[in-house]
DNA sequence: CTAATATGATACATTAATGTCTCATATTTT
DNA sequence: AAAATATGAGACATTAATGTATCATATTAG
């Protein structure tokens, strides 16, 4: 929302096309303003008042991803726990999540702002993995980007398979620290 | 290539083109039939004469990754030796692909076909996957699905690996296969 | 070398999406 | 209840991408 909108918006309003944005992305990556208007149930002029353009939207949509994320691993991490269990609940929280982070990994990021948003999330994790090494968790020998990248995968994957109903979030979330922790030992 | 072409085309202005929007496809899936062209040193109309449209294009790629992937993968199997062996085989085979693999993974398949060629691929997958267990290479307990979906971001996550050069081929999948084996263990 | 033909460049038409505007209606605020 | 204002619907203009046709040139095949 870098126009400054001459109309405030309304709450439902934003909700519902944020939403729909969301959903509609994470399908086809080529949607339109006016599938997303209709999707929200909302007038397609009323997209155009709000996001000066679709760039401004994913901007909008990315930023809201990122706080959502940010906030809900940094609500349950317990910095003085073991990383192991620090881990774990970073994967309960993130897991439920997993579009926003689909999201986030699949559109491009121009903004300079949400770019280092984004590389800030990748240091957290790249710390905690640093934290599994150091208590031998995980193998020392294992690169940490490596490591960094099978938590991002990980966590997609079982987002996936709780989408699919294949595993509740619970499940997911045990099988995706187990298998983290034992493939990287 | 759906339209019967009234003109051949030259295999390097194919290659030229199939190679193009590849790479352009996986850093950007919106890109224009222009785009493609110029990054393929290739007039817009040449395009268009041998694509009906961008559909056209996407499916003619996808057809041609997946016999890419399939030859490479059937080319270095052995189905008498040991399950493990098949794995790191299918690995060090599928990752140098990993880009077609990605752009199977992206693009929708509307095309019938290429879901079942798709589906195919996973059954293979899977049955790899039972044998691991039959020879007791992985658990029992762990869902089939979810082992198969490893299997998928495991050689994406090493194709990107070996991309940005933090790794080479052999290191990604000696790395990919210790994570599979022993996360799923 | 010559004929056949695939290509590149250009011009042109068409389409789809975008962005803007107005005004009646619905919602919220006071 | 009345005023303020956000919304929805539709008309409109603009733009970007698409798709087609022509023709001179370059490439290939014979």
């Amino acid at each position: 929302m870098s126009r400054e909108s001459r109309h405030a918006i309304r709450p439902r309003t934003l909700e519902a096309i944020l939403e729909a944005a969301l959903r509609l992305f994470n399908s086809d990556s080529e949607v339109t303003m006016s599938e997303i208007a209709k999707a929200a149930g909302v007038g397609r002029a009323t997209l155009h008042r709000h996001f000066k353009d679709k760039d401004d939207l994913i901007q909008t949509l990315s930023a809201r991803c990122m706080e959502e994320m940010n906030a809900a691993v940094l609500a349950t991490d317990s910095p003085d726990k073991p990383a192991v269990v620090r881990l774990h609940a970073m994967l309960k929280s993130a897991i439920p999540l997993g579009d926003r982070y689909a999201f986030l990994s699949f559109e491009r990021m121009e903004d300079e702002h949400l770019q280092t948003a984004y590389q800030e999330q990748l240091n957290w994790t790249s710390a905690l993995i640093e934290r599994l090494k150091a208590e031998q968790a995980i193998a020392m020998d294992v690169p940490t980007s490596w490591a960094v990248a099978q938590v991002d995968q990980v966590i997609w994957t079982a987002w996936t398979a709780v989408w699919n109903s294949e595993l509740t979030t619970e499940d997911a979330a045990d099988l995706a620290l187990r298998t983290l922790l034992r493939g990287l030992s």
